[in-house]
DNA sequence: GTAAGTGCAAACCTTTTGCAATCGG
DNA sequence: CCGATTGCAAAAGGTTTGCACTTAC
């Protein structure tokens, strides 16, 4: 398993959460394909190694995960039901167009856009969400 | 009604859309609110100026006035069923997670950040999403 | 007048839930 | 061993669709 996922099984039994055949199957699913992924998807990939895998633990996985940070939605404007690998806690995702692969990235200065819509509206912001679009060296070759 | 709302129908009358009783409803419910709605509250909304208001034509409006970048999803990590109005064809939300007011604007100035990415993956990055959170000026001082 | 749009109800899908059986630590 | 987790099947939502009727232009 790659490193993304001994960090992630490292935290998950950190945390007391027991690492089952399931948990372990939706997990490999979405570090293997490097995509986004949806539920029915992961759960078809998931049944690979685990064939007695359900529909109800891949949900039941995948807010688990999401609830801990290890797994984020993908939004876009259609696609909201679908979830990538999140290495780091505050993480954003480059996402082909194309194939659907997924980077993550942490890296986001925002301060200067977040200072000047402060100062126009009068908000406190205090979050934000941010997805990069595009396509990746496989596909842009193609 | 506002600004925003007489350039809205003016780009739907040119575009050969029939301004319809159900679809001023729809508009209206957004551009009163100022908020967030989901197709339901939308529904809700709407049917004090169109009491004969059926959730199919919520649906189909908001997906019309979507198609036409007239309204945008409002995504966050759980509630990417909210609708919102975009007077512009790229523009990102500034969203208070208190009230879900919501306040769309258009600069965002993420070439630096952009670059980095494309040099660092491969990627040709032609799109983002972004979406500030915070509190509104009302919110933030009760 | 005519085609686009509506409301209704049924069909569809995705997601959630209750429960007995199973499994991990 | 014991409680957390699973699979199943049923329930619950939310969204879409077919069709006859209505309406905007």
């Amino acid at each position: 398993m790659s490193d993304n996922g001994q960090t992630i099984e490292r935290a998950l039994r950190r945390r007391g959460v027991r690492l089952t055949r399931a948990r372990r199957a939706v997990l490999d699913a979405l570090l293997q394909t490097e995509r986004h992924l949806t539920a029915a998807q992961v759960h078809s990939l998931g049944r690979q190694s685990c064939p007695s895998l359900s529909l109800a633990s891949v949900y039941r996985t995948l807010a688990l995960l999401q609830s801990l940070g290890h797994v984020q939605p993908v939004h876009g404007d259609d696609e909201c039901q679908s979830y990538a690998i999140a290495p780091a806690a505050h993480s954003h995702q480059l996402i082909c167009s194309s194939c659907g692969m997924t980077y993550a990235f942490s890296e986001c200065d925002l301060s200067a856009l977040v200072a000047e819509m402060e100062a126009r509206t009068g908000f406190r912001i205090d979050a934000h969400l941010l997805e990069l679009r595009g396509l990746c060296p496989k596909c842009r070759d193609t």
